[in-house]
RNA sequence: CGGGGUGUAGCUCAGCCUGGUAGAGCGCUAGCUUUGGGAGCUAGAAGCCGGAGGUUCGAAUCCUCUCGCCCCGACCA
């Protein structure tokens, strides 16, 4: 049982996903603790990710703008809960030069800054000390803003795209007259996500209200897509949030309405992160690496020509050419075919493998067999094996080209029908009580390569204050988490199962990266 | 910040107990063979053994201090 990893998810999960990304050539660690070098193909994963993305953004109203890094420290100090949540994991620049002394450069002591800056976690803060100034009237709103950016948070233990120290995502700020309005864009954005995720990424999640112990800092509340790794585990996948007038009036953003009377905006905030690239890992990778969806691999067809340092090499060469041009001139609904020969000088079943760790889609082999039939001889990623054999396809090149779009497209629909099957598939939802629960998910261990258990999904009467907390600490203890209330339930609901109150709405319970 | 582990070639690690001046596999480079599939053989390049101090004729090895990293816990997109 030979595969392209030297190990299996099976063997060990979090040793598993550290092999895609080392051998599927994504990103690798820094010489600064808990930040990643993003490599080429990882990055044109991200690339993809922000065009798509920023198109559907754009598309529902909003514009991009850029915000500083640095944020004034007393920015922080106004929204009490928003400091309390980040506080903990904020890296400060405290002084602006260095000096050599005694031959030793080292922070000059005497360039201390008079206010010391934090770099941003996020930037509701100074984004709202921006909005404050935008913001006169009613005829400014809503203010619809997104911006891409880095931010830091000094995290304990981080793990490569899914908590690095630094990391990057697109962050929405918008501000509104009124809590309707705002909370329609909160819901909105949530299900551009939900669509992204799913059409784009491939990616199942369910969109939903998390319970309040897991609300962003200073919001009224919070939603989020929860996507379903492989492990069972779930993945905050984005996350919407409505502010209510908290940040605005910690920072008075005021607006004169139409009858002259002064009001304080409504805001929302919401982002999604390259955490996405950890999940797309984790919903589609196999043992042979990475399996890309078309829509978000930057290559979509490698041609990988065997060569053998003779003159007939230029024949294959140029039928690898030929095919690639007329490849690029078909195009659907991922744009214009993404086509690379690889003309590196490696063996060719060194180039195959490398492509299938890194998920291209397709990749054809063309020898001198094939340039003579006018034959294409591809591997589909999203079907590499027959037990341990590999499946090879066989196309003529005319078809093939004609067939490159839908078959792109097919790949797509079967990456995601795949894991929307095991998503659907293990949310269990007869599990009516807590010891239930209890039993299912067995005694707590610190072992992560835990059995694949999934979700439950089960009636609770929605406890706040302390009742909540009980609630939270008995799931601690099984390492299980509330993920969110679902959207657009619709009862009966059975007994709560916590208390055995009377239910009032559903929620996912599982463990969570 | 608590508990455990670990730093030796690009990577994974052996050597340390019982001091004598550095090894393997993979990878890399070159040559030859092989050629519808993750090949074989031969030769080669590559490490002041995390750092500082000490013991000693002599330290990767023993002692002291220090730094980094990994795993587990508290925190999190």
């Amino acid at each position: 049982m030979t595969r392209a990893l030297p190990v299996t998810r099976e063997e060990n999960f979090p040793e598993w996903y550290l092999a895609v990304v080392r051998d599927a050539d994504m990103a690798e660690t820094s010489a600064v603790r808990g930040c990643m070098v993003i490599k080429p193909w990882g990055w044109g994963i991200w690339e993809l990710i922000q065009a798509d993305l920023d198109r559907r953004i754009k598309e529902t109203g909003h514009e991009n703008c850029y915000f500083p890094l640095f944020i004034p420290l007393h920015f922080l100090a106004k929204e009490a809960e928003h400091v309390e949540g980040f506080a903990k994991e904020m890296a400060v620049v405290t002084h602006h030069r260095l000096k050599s002394i005694d031959g030793v450069l080292q922070v000059d002591p005497e360039a201390e800054l008079e206010e010391p800056l934090v770099v941003r976690p996020t930037s509701e803060t100074i984004i709202g000390d921006t909005f404050q100034r935008w913001v006169q009237s009613y005829r400014d709103l809503p203010l619809l803003i997104n911006q891409w950016a880095n931010v830091v948070r000094w995290e304990m233990r981080t793990r490569m795209f899914l908590r690095t120290t630094e990391f990057l995502w697109q962050e929405g700020h918008t501000a509104h007259a009124d809590a309707g309005e705002a909370m329609e864009e909160t819901l909105r954005m949530l299900e551009v996500y939900r669509q992204f995720c799913e059409d784009v990424l491939a990616m199942p999640v369910i969109a939903g209200e998390k319970p309040e112990n897991e609300r962003f800092p200073g919001a009224v509340s919070t939603y989020s897509v929860e996507a379903m790794m492989q492990d069972g585990k779930a993945l905050q996948a984005g996350t919407s949030h409505y502010l209510g007038t908290h940040f605005a009036e910690a920072q008075n953003i005021r607006y004169q309405t139409a009858d002259s009377q002064v009001a304080f905006c409504h805001t929302t905030s919401w982002g999604v992160s390259t955490r996405l690239i950890g999940g797309v890992i984790m919903t589609h990778g196999d043992d042979d690496g990475l399996r890309l969806p078309p829509a978000i691999a930057p290559r979509q067809v490698v041609i990988v020509p065997m060569l053998r340092d003779k003159p007939e090499d230029a024949v294959v060469l140029d039928y690898c050419e030929g095919l690639r041009a007329e490849l690029v001139a078909q195009s659907g609904a991922f744009g214009p075919v993404r086509v690379l020969v690889d003309k590196k000088p490696l063996k060719s079943a060194d180039k195959r493998w490398n492509w299938v760790r890194r998920g291209a889609p397709i990749i054809i082999e063309v020898g001198p067999r094939d340039v003579a039939g006018g034959n294409v001889t591809y591997m589909r990623r999203d079907r590499l094996r027959d037990g341990d054999k590999v499946i090879s396809n066989n196309s003529s090149r005319t078809a093939f080209v004609a067939g490159i779009v839908a078959l792109l497209a097919e790949i797509q629909a079967s990456l995601f029908g795949e894991a929307k099957a095991r998503f659907d598939g293990n949310i269990r939802t007869d599990l009516t009580s807590f010891d239930d629960i209890a039993a299912y998910f067995g005694p707590s261990t610190d072992d992560e390569t835990d059995s694949f258990k999934g979700w439950v999904r089960a009636a609770w009467c929605k406890p706040g204050g302390e009742a909540l907390e009980r609630a939270v600490e008995r799931l601690k203890s099984l390492k299980l988490t509330i993920r969110n209330a679902p959207l657009g339930q619709t009862g009966p609901f059975g007994a709560c199962v916590f208390t055995g109150a009377a239910g009032v709405e559903h929620i996912l319970i599982g463990r969570a990266y």
